[in-house]
RNA sequence: GGAGGGGUAGCAUAGUCUGGCCUAAUGCGCGCGUCUCGAAAACGCGUGUGGGUAACUCCCACCGUGGGUUCGAAUCCCACCCCCUCCGCCA
């Protein structure tokens, strides 16, 4: 959510942000019903100082007769209230839903585009093995090798969910444990478990409500959400705290199912285990000063960089345009493995810093000193990294030319040894 | 799910029965200062959040949440949420 203050102060810049971003939200609405709403408080608060004053007054009073004259007017006073404050809940409640609804703005830093024809490669990093056979593509590696089944995934389950089975099953456990020990030992994070259902608030804190409802499952009956990232519940985690400045910068990491309707891209990369309803996914989420922020983004995608090192997987940075950017990030990168089967670079990971659009939405601040004002936090996220593609990856990138797949090496311990699925 | 107890500013408590000097007190913690070579102790001052305003020693709101009664609600009424104890059920 932007600073109601400064939209009223900046809507220049405001207005630039949204043309930067190809997308449109009614700042003129926005404004009209501030402007609104700062009248009426005033007359409401006038009044209400008013009634207050006279209030204690009549406690005081021995004169009946003047008592009862100023209870009688009071009670107008009352009613005048009542009308004003019906007035400004209304505007409130439309200007809250509105501001709900305008996206963050882009950092000057951003380079402007229309969409992600005209995101940036940044850099890319690793060596692209030469094969000396065709390489397949994962769902043929993963059918044949009997690690994946697709076909009693769409029985329980229906489209855009798999199985793993076996050694399968068994690689992606050790991904994840790998990953996340890399996390917390190498880079300094903190491991946490939360919960993939969440209330409704969570989804408006960090963004993907009200705009994206249609993108999420949810349980009516009980209002509870299931996440489609982890950054949801990490980040909630924190909602509606004051932190100590000692505190920050927390830096967690989470292992957790994802769970997406992708309604928006139906028809597309419907082959294979890329796109699907459920997925697992490790996620980075920071928590810091604003002014650390910037350099707290690069640490963060060198970190996820890393995974793809360490697994030896070519991959590369993309930073996306003003066109490109979601509703939420103020810079996003995203990093892409390449997959020779698939003959395509799959999005991995997502690095977001949101300043502190999210932190306002749910409520987060910190103290810098004590006795100081309480700040708003910069919040940040990136897949640290996410589960299929990454299998995909592995897959395709370590298969041999009899339909076998080599195990990275730094996997090796976390599946017992094995050097080989056959 | 049933019965009982509870939710008050960073923490712990008072206030609720009996509405009005509660415009929420007290202790702890925290900050600043005095004293000291320095510190502790003691003493003094200060210390919740959001909003209105050019700004304020000014005004408004917030006592779990949302309604209601009243000139006036932490206090009375209704609904809901959460926590604790016991019981039931359960991996």
């Amino acid at each position: 959510m932007l600073d109601l203050n400064y939209i009223r102060e900046h809507t220049d810049e405001v207005r630039e942000g949204l043309r930067k971003l190809h997308l449109d939200a009614p700042i003129d609405e926005i404004l009209e019903l501030d402007a609104r709403r700062r009248q009426l408080l005033q007359e409401v608060e006038n009044l209400r100082a008013r009634r207050n004053a006279v209030s204690k007054e009549i406690g005081k009073m021995r004169d009946e007769a003047g008592r009862q004259a100023l209870i009688a007017e009071m009670r107008q006073v009352g009613d005048q209230i009542d009308a004003l404050e019906e007035e400004l809940r209304q505007v409130e409640a439309r200007l809250e839903q509105l501001l709900l609804e305008v996206p963050n703005m882009p950092h000057p830093s951003v380079p402007e585009g229309k969409d992600e024809s005209e995101n940036i490669v940044v850099r890319q990093e690793g060596t692209f093995r030469q094969f000396d056979f065709e390489p397949l593509p994962h769902w043929e590696l993963g059918v044949t090798l009997d690690i994946i089944d697709f076909e009693r995934a769409v029985k329980i389950s229906g489209t855009r969910f798999y199985v793993l089975k076996g050694a399968g099953a068994r690689l992606h456990r050790a991904l994840v444990a790998w990953m996340i020990d890399l996390h917390v030992q190498k880079h300094g994070y903190t491991e946490v478990l939360a919960p993939y259902l969440v209330r409704r608030e969570c989804l408006i804190g960090t963004g993907q409500l009200p705009k994206f409802a249609e993108n999420l499952y949810f349980d009516a009956e009980d209002d509870l959400w299931l996440i489609p990232t982890a950054e949801v519940s990490v980040t909630n985690l924190f909602r509606d705290e004051i932190l100590p400045a000692e505190a920050l910068p927390i830096n967690l990491v989470s292992y957790s199912a994802c769970f997406r309707r992708e309604k928006m891209s139906a028809g597309r990369d419907v082959r294979g285990i890329k796109r699907v309803h459920q997925f697992d996914k490790v996620e980075m989420v920071k928590i810091v000063e604003p002014e650390t922020s910037e350099e707290e983004l690069f640490k963060l995608i060198d970190n996820a960089e890393d995974v793809c090192r360490g697994l030896g997987i070519p991959h590369r940075v993309v930073q996306m345009c003003t066109g490109d950017l979601s509703f939420t990030a103020s810079i996003k990168y995203d990093i892409e493995m390449w997959a020779p089967g698939s003959q395509e670079w799959l999005e991995v990971s997502s690095c977001s810093l949101f300043g502190d659009f999210q932190a306002r939405r749910a409520n987060i601040r910190y103290r810098p000193a004590p006795g100081k004002k309480p700040r708003y936090v910069h919040t940040l996220n990136g897949s640290g990294l996410a589960l299929p593609r990454v299998m995909i990856a592995v897959m395709e990138n370590y298969q041999q030319a009899d339909g076998s797949i080599v195990i990275p090496e730094v996997l090796r311990p976390y599946m017992g040894g094995q050097e080989v699925i056959r």
